[in-house]
DNA sequence: AAGCAAACTGTGAGCGCTAACAACTTTTCA
DNA sequence: TGAAAAGTTGTTAGCGCTCACAGTTTGCTT
């Protein structure tokens, strides 16, 4: 026998033990065996302690599919991501996985480049085949999210920064208020004509961030200029930087940091000096953001933070509790070298 | 009836179909609709066709749950990724589960900050019990690899950048070659003392990249020195930066790109110009390398290629194809401002 | 001490699927 | 033409678990 079993090396690991198997050794049924494994009460403490040894010995742990297959649920979550690897997404994503592993949740992440509907439909489509019992969505770009809430799940669905959709919960910074902060700085430093190199019309966050400094300016009577319209790469700021018309400018408030530092360089190129000439502030202080040539003044947002916060509302709304407050925390101004006070306009 | 339902707004979803309705509906046995799903022989066409129509109609979709509680196959694998958000382990993460939607495999990620021995062990149980057929590790830290090589799994392992193990198979750029080539184009430069900022001890990308230099140094009978261990932020680049005696130095090769960012930050509050009093070239080519000041000098990793190769020599193990070759690319020098003809030596 | 409730424990069915094999058709070829 | 071979379909038995309920023991009351 096992002849015909000798094409791998390493010999046949001993089956997995079963509930059955702990249920013999225990001397008692698979039902008080799954009673302990899911902490169900009525089990003699004595009983108990011995179902425990049996599990302990046989190093028994419950199927997962076969758990899935009678009760329909999974302990597990879908995570949709679109997008490259910027730094804030990727770091939410990060830590909502972080935080999913230490609740014992498990996640099953689907990340595209690109962000179509069909690959997106698609994915939440596997995610509901596998039982996922939520999904979230992390995601810069807007339609994302709105075709997965279109799809009318029955299942809980958070989303990173996006529009209010009936049964969709939003987790985020307050990118506005973030963005009024930093308008604010540069107000106060004598700042009066303050561009906006704006991120991707399909984005939220980019919309909230333009909105913040489009008030704070109406609420200072400043006139408001968006010098462009970046995809919040670091190239995309410095074809902006390169072409844009600066003339009343003193400041620009750039949407992120990645853009802030293409920015910075292409006004260098120019022969414009930071921040004497120009200051510049960005957005989410990146690990570079402090190291770059000025440093640069930005508005900090906790990716673990919202990571985190993401994963405790979907938690909450899978438990069934849809009062739960939405965690919204206010993103920090810090203060670096790329802001200074405003030179006279030429 | 129906009255103990109403606490739920949307109105329940009819029941999923399961391969008995379809049997009935195209009236055959539940075991022909089996063969149709799976594409097994021997079903008339006629059948197969009325088989599928039935499945269309129904909008049937087998259940993930039920097929791996039989099969012991998931089609599903885990992904073990350890330490923060820099951009390499991220986007080569992010990558990996793009290219495994591609292939229509689900990836279950578990992500941990830190990545102590018991964690790792505990994600990889995690997986094992939700029947992974592989598992990918993304560590910068050498040790998650060992410890789940340790394991000795009966499952494929790929793993990035690792020293070698038993049925452990690595895939990654060559980094050796590629601090070769960083090294060299220093020398052209003229340069002669060459230190190196570098990574930390227990990635193997940090090694292969000292190793790199130190051995393109000896090639020229040049001696090295090391003038810092960090670890891949900006912020021990800078630490580095400015403790570090910089004299018979004319250029540093720094074991990245993030680092060397802070590295030339530190060196400009020292009064140093890079690259007239020193050349900096870093490594990995991050999208800010190219805007900062000055433009960075690096070696050019495709983090998109490596994520995509570590998922298809991980299919091709599960498969049962243990020859593969494991692919490593020769990543680019990138030529840019931070390095420059040697000054005189002080 | 009888009687009943509460606390425990066990039994059987079934979740949706595939594997193994049995049974029935059709084809092939002497 | 008939039997073996090949092709096609159906039947049964689980995979490992939870749920619903039946059965048994224990504790408490009067």
């Amino acid at each position: 026998m096992a002849l015909d079993k000798v094409d791998y090396v390493t010999e046949e690991a001993p089956r997995q033990a079963t509930i059955f198997d702990v249920a013999r050794l225990a001397g008692v049924s698979h039902q008080t065996v799954s009673r302990v494994v899911n902490d169900l009460p009525n089990v003699r403490s004595s009983t108990r302690v011995r179902v425990e040894e049996a599990i302990k010995k046989l190093r028994y742990v419950p199927s997962p599919a076969a758990r899935a297959l009678v009760t329909r649920r999974s302990r597990t979550i879908g995570l949709i991501a679109t997008g490259g690897p910027e730094f804030g997404p990727s770091s939410t994503v990060l830590y909502f996985n972080a935080a999913a592993r230490d609740a014992r949740w498990s996640v099953f992440t689907a990340n595209m480049t690109d962000s179509d509907p069909g690959s997106i439909r698609g994915a939440v489509e596997a995610f509901l085949r596998q039982n996922v019992e939520g999904i979230a969505v992390i995601s810069g770009h807007e339609g994302s999210v709105d075709v997965v809430a279109g799809m009318e799940l029955t299942i809980p669905l958070v989303a990173l920064e996006a529009t209010p959709h009936v049964g969709l919960a939003t987790v985020g910074a307050d990118q506005y208020n973030g963005a009024r902060n930093a308008v604010r700085h540069l107000i106060a430093l004598g700042h009066r004509g303050i561009a906006h190199l704006a991120g991707p019309a399909d984005s939220v966050d980019a919309r909230e961030r333009e909105r913040g400094w489009r008030d704070e300016l109406g609420a200072n009577d400043l006139s408001a200029r968006v010098i462009g319209v970046g995809d919040w790469s670091p190239s995309s700021g410095h074809r902006f930087g390169e072409a844009c018309d600066l003339t009343g400018l003193t400041a620009i408030f750039a949407a992120n940091d990645q853009m802030s530092i293409g920015l910075i360089h292409a006004l260098n190129e120019r022969g414009l000096t930071v921040p004497a000439d120009m200051s510049i502030i960005g957005f989410d202080d990146i690990p570079e953001a402090a190291y770059v040539t000025p440093p640069l003044t930005t508005v900090r947002q906790d990716f673990e933070t919202i990571g985190r916060d993401m994963l405790s509302t979907l938690l909450a709304r899978i438990e069934g509790d849809r009062s739960t407050e939405l965690p919204q925390s206010l993103p920090e101004l810090i203060e670096r070298a790329s802001t200074g006070p405003a030179r006279s306009v030429a």
